[in-house]
RNA sequence: GUGGACGUAGUUCAGUUGGUAGAGCGCCAGAUUGUGGUUCUGGUUGUCGUGGGUUCGAGCCCCAUCGUCCACC
């Protein structure tokens, strides 16, 4: 259940409820692809990073370990000891990147295994038979992500064949949800909004989709191609669409900036691979900009990563020297407190989101670090 | 002491019959948006041990010398 707190122009600060606790929003969750966050975090170390909901994946997670292996060890929180909100990505998004090995039809989507090659069909109710299985606090409704730019006809049957989809995944988790063998008989199904870029197509689907009534609704297809003013603009013209007492989440996005304009816009919950994939690669996050701590400037330094920072590494005064050391030496301990400080930036970046909301001086903070956090230092 | 092998980028080593000195690793940077821990893209690096000689031209051939290693005295 989504209980709106507070608004200021069109960003909103809320609360949402759901059967494994309440999250506050603006939120970011923690990508754990395949029920782990890669850099050797756990659900101890997703507390202490201050995560509040964690992400895992549909289409990984029946490949490897398998989603029925997983409902009859009772589901993903009993599997990774994680207590709180788990969103599940329907396996949409992989039509996407695995675009090379995959075939849609009407019926539904094929795959080839990226593991062994072999070949996977996943339809809407099969999507939604996976979740029920993992047992996830949220799920997603299984749709095409269009790369930017796509002819505009493709996009229109595209659409229109996610939102006939849409509807299969609500009748068959109706259906789910009332079986005695369902872990999570509560489960939730946000609905996705594409379009590419295109205006229209992208308002008269989120108009199509608000009609079925689902729990919260997500835009999907953004940071795929596209501009960061282009997926502003698609941000502006998908939530005049959208309904105001549902949950609003950004698929995949982004960089700090790219979170504040959304907020700013709107949104009210977001995922990124970013501060994980970046961490692992040596970019940290500040507040200040992003460092990259392979560089020779940092061999000698002293200093946290960020003073300001409250994570487990800098709390403690690890320097930027360790951290360039263990990166340069290829130690697992260099993507451990990486990882942990990266996200716990992101976390703690929403946190300040939701302050200045309470405070009403959210606009002004846009203003001072917009900017400046993507910038590198 | 005698015989032999080897000295080329920070490092390990290629380098054809004598014809504009190369690779891997490292180093220095960049990329990454519903996942790429081993990924991708760029860039930097030379008294070819030293000194002579032959040659139009030498990392390569010849002489000397220094150094390292091996074998035998």
């Amino acid at each position: 259940m989504y209980t709106l707190l507070k608004t200021e122009g069109n960003a909103r600060r809320a609360r949402f409820t759901t059967v494994h606790g309440d999250f506050q929003t603006p939120a970011f969750m923690n990508v754990a692809t395949v029920a782990a966050i890669k850099g050797g975090l756990n659900a101890d170390d997703l507390h202490d990073i201050d995560c509040q909901v964690m992400l895992s994946n549909t289409y990984h997670l029946h490949l490897r370990p398998g989603d029925e292996l997983i409902h009859e060890l009772g589901g993903l929180h009993k599997f990774t000891h994680w207590t709180g909100p788990i969103l599940t990505d329907s396996g949409g998004f992989q039509v996407f990147s695995l675009a090379k090995i995959r075939k849609i039809r009407d019926e539904g989507i094929i795959f080839n295994s990226h593991i062994d090659g072999r070949e996977i069909f996943m339809s809407p109710e099969v999507s939604m038979q996976i979740q029920s299985n993992l047992a996830s606090t949220m799920a997603m409704a299984l749709d095409e992500c269009i790369e930017n730019p796509a002819p505009k006809n493709y996009v229109v049957d595209s659409c229109n064949r996610t939102v006939r989809w849409l509807r299969r995944c609500k009748a068959e988790l109706t259906r789910l949800n009332s079986l005695d063998s369902t872990i999570n008989k509560h489960q939730l199904l946000f609905g996705i909004n594409q379009g590419g870029c295109y205006e229209d197509i992208r308002a008269d689907n989120m108009r199509e989709i608000a009609e079925l009534d689902c729990d919260g609704y997500a835009i999907g297809g953004l940071a795929v191609g596209e501009t960061a003013e282009e997926m502003y603009n698609i941000i502006d013209v998908v939530q005049e669409q959208m309904p105001k007492d549902k949950i609003r989440y950004l698929m995949g996005v982004g960089t700090p900036s790219n979170i504040i304009e959304a907020v700013f816009r709107g949104v009210d919950l977001f995922d990124c691979v970013m501060p994980a994939r970046n961490g692992r690669h040596g970019h940290l996050f500040t507040w200040d900009g992003i460092l990259n701590i392979n560089n020779a400037k940092y061999e000698r330094d002293s200093k946290p990563i960020d003073e300001m920072c409250g994570c487990p590494v800098c709390r403690k005064g690890y320097s930027r020297a360790y951290l360039r050391h263990l990166f340069k030496a290829k130690e697992m301990l260099a993507l451990r407190m990486a990882v942990q400080h990266n996200l716990y930036f992101y976390n703690s970046l929403m946190s300040r989101i939701r302050t200045e909301l309470d405070c009403e001086t959210f606009s002004s903070f846009r203003n001072e670090f917009s900017h400046r956090l993507d910038t590198r230092i």
